[in-house]
RNA sequence: CGAGGCGUGGCUCAGUUUGGCUAGAGCGCUGCGUUAGGGACGCAGAGGUCGCAAGUUCAAAUCUUGUCGCCUCGACCA
């Protein structure tokens, strides 16, 4: 189609380039746009409204389950920084440093947080005491820096924004209990609000988080077949507590070690929104994620009358977040820029639709119209998006299902991850030798040992060995 | 950090090989008017000193050196 052909322009159709067709619709969407710094974005206000709706239903979550917000320094000292070795080896080489301050060059050098596991031990050394301080279960919103050698909007920036929760509990049982907790907190919402559907499984040791005992992890499938880590949820043992000395007297008046977790998402799940629901027009927006879940275009605008109902349907819609587009543009210049927004429904308004007492509401996803008599619209328009919120779900995870294939040797393996790219099964021995080769060969990294484990061959794909668990591979972001 | 590509109005680019008049185009932007069911059209305007610095030259967007930045892929990470 002709009309069609400007669009086919301004993007570059994912088969194409899905990197190129990425960075159009993150830029034509006005998500970011790229700013003087390094590295850096900036968030517009079509993009910092995602994250303030992730942030508003998140938080939420978290505090349904006794999470309390707190704020800490966004610099932390050398020493603190140091306290925990494999904790430091892991952050050191991407922290940036603050060696002067006003005029004065510092006694002891700060680092901007990577992320702000030593403060949060350091002030819980500090105030738990007594089992009766027990657990602590704070969150912090913030931002974090880690100067990365490449970047890309949202999947990773110099400087990114995310949540970060650490808790302290009294045994080894109810840490390890909240960082599951949380791991399906993460999963239920991309699944329910996002519309994207997770594995959740553990992390090989290779993969883990710096410090931890165990990292678990919630895994998403791209359209691209590459798969995103989208949030990670940490059991530290008492790893931390030893190096920080975080000690409570128990009841039996002994001194214990706390066990600790930590959990985080960050604007890298926007990114997943983008890489699993968009298409060759643009974006296309979860309705429980859209920051505008309709826009009313007016036809004919200047036509008496039209702009007049127009608004009489935003106000009767006032339940959902709806805009409505009075601009001087075209009809045409306004159904491409809601569709490359993603904003999930529009609902087109015009003379012919006055006449008859209708209005049409179109899809964003499958641009299916449809026509709603005005005294049904209310009713229409809520059921039209609760249907596209779990049509996206459905699609998302056939999708991921579609793409997820088995090998059962190293040939079906290559094979497999060089023509069809998405997660692959495989058993695995378990030794991090075989991950590395896998990786050589391959490209592919071990993404998780997922919870619901299948068994399908005895031995290793890699080494051929007694096989010990079964975990997914893929390339990943 | 390795390989490759690129910096010229807001955007995409031409001009650079072979230095030469007042640096161009399309889109976008501003004003007025006509239009309106898939990125409308006419007329009139505004806007750049060619990433930055030094050098060569009568003369530099164009040649030389240095420097800064961006993009893609790889390695590393959320």
């Amino acid at each position: 189609m002709a009309q069609d052909k400007k669009l086919v322009e301004a993007i570059t159709s994912m088969e194409e380039d899905f990197a190129q067709w990425y960075t159009d619709v993150v830029k034509k969407a006005e998500l970011i746009e790229y700013s003087s710094v390094r590295g850096c974005m900036i968030l517009r206000p079509n993009g910092y409204a995602i994250w303030e709706n992730i942030q508003k239903q998140l938080d939420a979550d978290f505090k349904a389950t006794g999470v309390e917000n707190v704020y800490m320094p966004m610099f932390i000292p050398e020493s603190l920084l140091q306290k925990e070795k494999d904790h430091v080896e892991g952050f050191a080489p991407e922290v940036a440093w603050v060696t002067q301050g006003g005029m004065e060059p510092l006694q002891e050098r700060l680092c901007v947080r990577p992320t702000s596991e030593t403060l949060f031990c350091d002030l819980y050394a500090n105030i738990i005491h007594s089992y009766r301080d027990l657990p602590k279960l704070y969150n912090q919103w913030c931002s974090v820096v880690r100067w990365e050698k490449t970047t890309r909007p949202f999947l990773r920036s110099t400087e990114f924004l995310w949540q970060e929760g650490h808790t302290a509990h009294a045994t080894a049982e109810e840490a390890e209990e909240r960082t599951i907790q949380m791991l399906n907190v993460y999963a239920d919402f991309c699944e329910r609000v996002l519309a994207i559907p997770m594995i959740k499984g553990r992390k090989s040791d290779k993969e883990k988080f710096a410090g931890a005992h165990a990292t678990y992890t919630i895994e998403a499938l791209m359209h691209d077949g590459k798969a995103l880590q989208s949030g990670t949820s940490h059991n530290f043992g008492d790893g931390f507590a030893r190096a920080f000395d975080i000690q409570y007297t128990d009841k039996n008046n002994t001194l214990q070690y706390v066990h600790q977790t930590s959990w985080g998402m960050s604007t890298r799940i926007i990114g997943a929104i983008i890489m699993v629901h968009g298409d060759d027009s643009g974006l296309v927006l979860p309705p429980r994620i859209a920051p505008v879940q309709i826009m009313i275009i007016p036809i004919n605008q200047n036509k008496e009358g039209v702009l007049d109902k127009a608004y009489e349907l935003k106000d009767r819609l006032k339940a959902f977040k709806v805009g409505l587009d009075t601009s001087d543009k075209s009809p045409g210049w306004k159904f491409s820029e809601q569709e490359v927004r993603g904003i999930p429904l529009r609902i087109e308004i015009g003379p012919k639709d006055i006449e008859a007492g209708q209005a049409v509401i179109v899809r964003r996803d499958t641009r299916e119209k449809i026509t709603a008599p005005f005294e049904d619209i209310e009713a229409r328009v809520s059921e039209v998006l609760e249907k596209m919120q779990s049509d996206m779900l459905d699609r998302a995870r056939a999708h991921r299902d579609s793409h997820t294939y088995y090998a059962h040797d190293m040939a079906e393996f290559e094979k497999t991850i060089a023509e069809k790219p998405g997660f692959i099964k495989a058993m695995w021995c378990g030794s991090e030798a075989c991950e590395n080769e896998i990786k050589d060969k391959t490209g592919a990294t071990s993404r998780c040992m997922p919870f619901e484990q299948e068994h399908f061959t005895d031995t290793c794909v890699c080494c051929g060995e007694p096989a010990k668990v079964m975990a997914y591979w893929g390339k990943a972001y």
